[in-house]
DNA sequence: TCGATCCTGTAG
DNA sequence: CTACAGGATCGA
């Protein structure tokens, strides 16, 4: 399920909520989620370590732990990591948990089990990351560098921005939103893109995050339950059918890469 | 760069 | 029952 945005709520809500604990246990209920090693061996390793940071990087959530080591949480289709108060009382598709002290515990729960938990040496992140494309809400990032990273893709731009060595954080709900505020049918070959629409992109994708993240924090405040992103705020996605807020014109849906996509047909060239 | 696949839940 | 789901990865 999760973007950029909804990762990042989640770090700033551990942030919030478990500053400074201590991991007292681990509790692995899908072996199969766990990597590089057996659960037992991650189990081992991060039993007494100290939290000393919560991170963001694309999707992934960062636990830094003393001693070296980070918790990096992939979260799929469906996760979530969070703290829980009890853990008499976890979640129902908790996969794995981390005990605290009082009871509490960070809970990764994923109902689809696409997600997983990897221990690395916090040196090695580079390398696990070597791959991804820049961050699109960090200062550095620029409209000639996405264009850049473009040169040579021949495809349509929506799968191109679901990319992650391209731009990482956009998932299909964001891609989908970020194309219609730049006004950019998601079928657009990338050669056909000029620097406008390079620059509309741009500022399309920054704006759009920027404004789920908030988002994310105001639905989640006033409803206290856990994000769903707003699917309230999005102008296209999961809106077959109903009048486009631009021009009224119908919502329209197709299949692109294996993923369905949600565009307005009229206002998106 | 595309399609298949991982696995499970929910909505119609 | 079928269709669909906001991700990532691998092989053709």
């Amino acid at each position: 399920m999760p973007e950029l945005p909804e990762a990042e709520y989640m770090v700033r809500r551990l942030v919030e909520c478990a500053t400074g604990v201590r991991i007292r246990e681990a509790t692995v209920l899908r072996a199969s989620l766990i990597a590089p090693q057996s659960p037992d061996d991650l189990a081992e390793t991060v039993r007494g370590r100290k939290v000393v940071g919560y991170a963001r990087r694309a999707k992934n959530v960062l636990l830094h732990l003393d001693r070296g080591w980070t918790l990096r949480v992939q979260l799929g289709m469906t996760g979530h990591f969070y703290w829980v108060p009890d853990a008499r009382v976890l979640p129902r598709f908790t996969r794995v948990w981390f005990g605290l002290s009082n009871r509490a515990a960070l809970v990764f729960e994923d109902a689809r089990t696409f997600g997983n938990v990897h221990l690395h040496r916090t040196e090695e992140l580079a390398a696990v990351f070597a791959d991804y494309g820049p961050e699109p809400l960090d200062e550095g990032f620029t409209w000639q560098q996405l264009k850049g990273s473009g040169a040579r893709a021949k495809g349509p731009i929506k799968p191109f921005l679901l990319d992650q060595s391209k731009v990482v954080g956009l998932g299909n709900i964001w891609a989908a939103e970020s194309l219609y505020a730049a006004r950019i049918a998601p079928g657009r070959a990338i050669p056909e893109m000029d620097d406008a629409a390079w620059k509309a992109l741009h500022r399309a994708i920054r704006k759009t995050l920027s404004a789920a993240i908030e988002n994310t924090f105001r639905v989640t405040r006033s409803g206290e339950e856990f994000p769903e992103a707003d699917l309230l705020a999005c102008a296209v996605y999961g809106r077959l059918g109903e009048a486009c807020r631009r021009c009224k014109g119908p919502i329209e849906r197709f299949v692109q890469a294996g993923r369905s996509t949600f565009h307005c047909p009229a206002c998106q060239r």
